[in-house]
RNA sequence: GGUGGGUUGGCAGAGUGGUUGAAUGCACCGGUCUUGAAAACCGGCAUGCGUGAAAGCGUAUCCAGGGUUCGAAUCCCUGACCCACCGCCA
């Protein structure tokens, strides 16, 4: 949510920033509606100090057993043109608000221009793929042999994009995500949330995929939503909140499932794990003071890239150009992982500094020591990483000539001693 | 799901429909006193929005939304949440 009073002020540069995202200049339209709704509010707060000044003399007068009836019949006659300036204020002040919901942050200067995917720019690469003796298969030619990936028995209760892990393969995607969870708390700082999977609109308002990304959710019958990632109700633990500054930078970290509708995907990625309605994602979350979000991105990032560079397997870190970035945030880096099986880079985690956007909409503030006025924390997301295309990543990156997967020396200690998992006896 | 009780400022807690943004206490900030501190005493202490160069002025806010009234924290309706008990339940 952008802050009208900047729109007004900078209304140029607001404007040349929705363009950059290949959106459509709107501050003409945001400013005259907000002119509009400041003049009838403050038509309607005069009518009522008048009244609020006749209701106080007519109180005066009676405890003084005084007639009133002159003030009375007086005063109920502005009742109308008060109530009808009332209401057309809010009209224009909700039109205004729904406006603003709608549109995007504003991508930093240093975010690359570009229209889609084609033109993120790679900023470094870690390890290098391995070369295999035999012709690599992909993950779901691998599970399937194993006897521990499942699709169509996963169809059979659930339908498409839908997968029954079993085994060590149930059993290795724990492990990643024990693991990931492990060195986010020991090691990076974050605090370990399990957070509630349902959630109400406002929550979903507050992150930005509501109003305009309904499409992309699950809602059940009694209006609950199932989130789409874990970033939703972490950063939603400072809404509506003001803490102290001594309390930044408060980082989280959940593991959950994430429910995706995919409603725009169709056709796409259909076969395997790589775009599930539902999958396993660890999550990171952060809040900190405005000066301090710029670090706070390479920070995560680089706490994302350790989750990987501790399973050894080779990725690419992509600064998002302005096309491609979501909805809610200022800039993103994507990590993509190797898939030897796609002989490809697929994306596994996307860490995004999104500034005051999401705090304006959900309201979460900090007081700074010295005691000035609130200000709106900045919040920050990343995986780290998103399990189940993980799990694909070490399957064909770990994957040896006969079909056996070799256990990466990170997760041995969450394997229970198995250092390779085999088909099913 | 049922019945009953509740929701007031950072916290606790008053509040006969009339000049109440709201008593009082605690906390907090400033001052007096003190060698220093404590105590005591004095003063201050909510937020959003509009307007203004500023001081200020106006307006709204006592869970939320409607209503009654010249006037609502106070009366009426609907809803949310919390607490207790009952039922059901991993």
């Amino acid at each position: 949510m952008h802050d009208i009073r900047k729109i007004r002020e900078t209304p140029e540069a607001f404007d040349a920033g929705l363009k950059r995202r290949g959106a459509e200049a709107l501050s003409a339209r945001l400013l005259a509606l907000d002119a509009e709704r400041r003049a009838l509010e403050t038509r309607a707060q005069e009518i009522q100090a008048e009244r609020n000044a006749a209701a106080k003399e007519i109180g005066a007068r009676k405890s003084k057993g005084e007639d009133a009836e002159d003030l009375i019949e007086q005063v109920s006659k502005s009742k109308d043109a008060q109530a009808a300036a009332e209401a057309e204020a809010k009209a224009k002040g909700d039109e205004l608000n729904t406006l603003l919901a709608t549109i995007p942050n504003i991508p930093d200067a240093d975010v690359p221009d570009g229209k889609d995917e084609h033109d993120n720019i790679e900023v470094r690469k870690w390890g290098v793929p391995a070369a295999f003796d035999f012709t690599p298969k992909d993950h779901v030619e691998l599970g399937e042999a194993l006897g521990q990936m499942d699709f169509e028995r996963a169809a059979k209760m659930s339908g498409a994009r839908f997968v029954l892990l079993t085994g060590q393969l149930a059993r290795l995607e724990r492990a990643l995500a024990a693991f990931m969870l492990d060195v986010h708390t020991l090691e990076n700082g974050y605090t370990e949330v399990n957070p509630p999977a349902l959630v109400k609109d406002t929550a979903l308002f507050g992150t930005g995929q509501l109003p305009k990304f309904a499409d992309d959710l699950f809602h059940t019958v009694d209006d609950y939503w199932l989130i789409p990632t874990a970033e939703v109700p972490l950063t939603n633990i400072a809404a509506d909140e003001t803490v102290a500054e001594s309390a930044l930078p408060a980082r989280f970290t959940a593991k959950t499932w994430c429910f995706r509708s995919e409603a725009g995907s169709a056709g796409k990625d259909t076969r395997g794990m790589i775009r599930q309605h539902q999958f396993t994602k660890v999550e990171m979350v952060s809040m900190v003071k405005p000066e301090e979000s710029d670090a706070e991105l390479e920070r995560m990032t680089e706490c994302a890239e350790g989750i990987l560079q501790r399973l050894d397997l080779p990725y690419r870190t992509v600064a998002l150009c302005t096309g491609d970035m979501g909805f809610g945030a200022a800039k993103t880096y994507d990590i993509e992982v190797w898939l030897p099986g796609q002989n490809t880079y697929r994306e596994i985690s996307s860490c995004s500094n999104c500034r005051d956007f999401q705090a304006r909409r959900m309201n979460a503030r900090f007081k700074r020591a010295d005691g000035k006025k609130p200000e709106f924390v900045h919040t920050l997301n990343g995986s780290g990483l998103a399990v189940g295309r993980c799990l694909v990543a070490v399957l064909e990156n770990y994957q040896n000539a006969d079909g056996s997967i070799t256990i990466p020396k990170a997760l041995l200690p969450y394997m229970a001693g198995q250092e390779v998992i085999r088909p099913d006896a």
